[in-house]
This record gives structure tokens, C-alpha cells and sequence, in this order.
DNA sequence: ATATAAATGATAATACTTTTCATTTAGAGC
DNA sequence: GCTCTAAATGAAAAGTATTATCATTTATAT
């Protein structure tokens, strides 16, 4: 199950942080989008309904929502970084790198060896980043 | 064992690149470093020794050692990309957050997953980035 | 309704990466 | 070794991404 809006506003509020129309329109463009957005197509969408939101918000939102794990930052290859919903468990990516399709998967559980490398190198695991970048089966297919 | 420089030389020649001083000098910094090197720090590195290499050759250098698997790019949050020798079978990473050492590991082999992917999503994979953010021993012993 | 700390937007500054282009050079062939 | 040519280089600029500063506005507690 997918957060919610109203869930990441009430997240917003526990933690102190004020409930901005700004944020609000983040957080709903955020939730209402199944794909990976950079923070400049985040803004392109926000300025759909709220046309004097500034860049610089969504950066500043973006960093609240990415420390209170509201959603998940993506890293893959090139100039990077781009920001979908968080959906509990489900925090590994299959990047297209024809179409640039993100799928996120869940199912496996790296806790094993988060264990070996902690008795081997002492490491205190706090989080991990686990992508896979290969071509979907439409790309595939259109050669 | 680690890439010697020799091979990533001879590498190099074998898909018609041309061995230029600023490639050897490249090749030299990254082979002869145990970290990761954004390419700003290998662009300062090279410099003490070839005050003239420009930084885009760093760049134009380590797009070609990228193609070729010489060596391996690291995307660790924040603005990302660093850069280390490949070391064959040792493409996961374990990032301390607090001093951005970074270990190498191996030993975890992702293919029974890619292939289940395969199967349910039609995702032929490529490759994969696996890392894992945490803290070392030393950072969390000197609190 | 008011006070206040936090958030916003405008602007500028900084950092990162890629493009363009004239000049130089590695390496193939002789 | 010398010549030729395609490839590589460095300098400069352009493009893009990100962060900092600061005066103004605003959400919320009271």
C-alpha cells in the first residue's frame, strides 16, 4: 500500500514542520505520480496548478520528505537524483535504460548479509541501495 | 587482484583508443588510489604530477574506463559520482556516512534475483549498483 | 486577533558536466 | 625516421544542477 497524502502531511506535522499550500502541492504531485521525478519535472508538474512556486521549494520540500523516508531518492547513472512516493518495502529499482522506466520491487530481504558485513568489517548498516538497470521487455521487443 | 595499470593500458589500445600521456597519467592516479575519486580530487591528483591535463580530459578519460569496466562509478547520495579501479567480482560498496570510507565487497551474487526479475517483469538485466550506507567501526567508536 | 518562528521566492553564487573548436599528437604505413 | 590522418587535447563557453542569502510573507500557537 502506497502512502497516502494525508499520511505525509500528518508526518509533516509530527515532526514540526508547517503545512504549507507549497508543500501541499508537492506532496500531491509526488503521490499522484507512479514515475521517478527529477526535481526540475517535479516542478515543471507543481507549476501546473500553483504557477509562483519557486525551484528552490521543491528542493527544500524534497529534503524534509527524503529525511522523514516519505520518499525514496534514486541514483542511477549519469546526472542523477531523481524522487518518487515511498512504498514500504518496496525500496529497490529495474531501470530501463532505453526508456528510462523505473519498476520497484520488494521480495528480498539483504538482511543476511547486512549481518556478515557487520562481523567482518564492523560496519553498522543503516540503509543500502539496491538498483538494477537493464531494458524492459517494450524495449526489448522495439528494435 | 586488482586491474594493473599495464592491463588497462593494453585494454585501451585493444578498442582503438589511443595511450596518451594524460591517459597513462589518469590510469596511473586511479590504479595507484585505494579510494574513490570524484573527478575534481583525480583531476588535482593528476595535476601534481602533469599541471597541464585539463579537467575534461578527466572526464572524457573516465567515460571511456567506465565503457570499458576499467573502472567502476559510485553513486553515493548527495551530489554523487566517484570514481575506483574495478576490481573484478567486487562491484558492491559499504559507504560510512559519517567519513565516506568506502569497502569494497564481493562474495553476494544477485543472479538468482535478476532472473527472477526475468521472469516477472520481461527486465533483461544489465547490471546492477548495490551499496550500502552505514557507519564504520571508527566512527562509531569516536562518538 | 496577535506574535513569532518558520517558510517562501527572488536573486545570486557555486558546483558540476558537456559542447565547441582550433591546435596538437599518437600511431599506421611507408 | 618521416609523413599523414584521424583522434585527442586544452581553452573557453554554455548548459545544467544545487545551495546560500535575505527581505517578505505566512502557518500556527496563544
Amino acid at each position: 500500500m502506497r502512502l497516502t497524502k494525508r499520511k505525509m502531511a500528518a508526518a509533516l506535522r509530527e515532526h514540526g514542520y508547517k503545512l504549507t499550500p507549497q508543500r501541499r502541492a508537492v506532496i500531491t504531485a509526488i503521490a499522484s505520480s507512479p514515475d521517478h521525478l527529477t526535481p526540475t519535472a517535479l516542478h515543471r508538474k507543481v507549476q501546473q496548478d500553483h504557477p509562483t512556486i519557486g525551484l528552490v521549494t521543491i528542493y527544500r520540500t524534497l529534503e524534509i520528505l527524503v529525511k522523514l523516508e516519505l520518499t525514496c531518492e534514486l541514483h542511477a547513472g549519469g546526472s542523477c537524483r531523481s524522487y518518487t512516493i515511498a512504498a514500504p518495502g518496496l525500496h529497490h529499482h529495474l531501470i530501463c535504460s532505453d526508456c528510462g522506466e523505473v519498476i520497484d520491487f520488494s521480495g528480498y530481504y539483504l538482511a543476511e548479509l547486512e549481518q556478515r558485513l557487520y562481523r567482518e568489517t564492523g560496519f553498522e548498516i543503516e540503509g543500502h541501495l539496491l538498483e538494477f538497470i537493464g531494458r524492459c521487455q517494450n524495449c526489448r521487443q522495439n528494435v
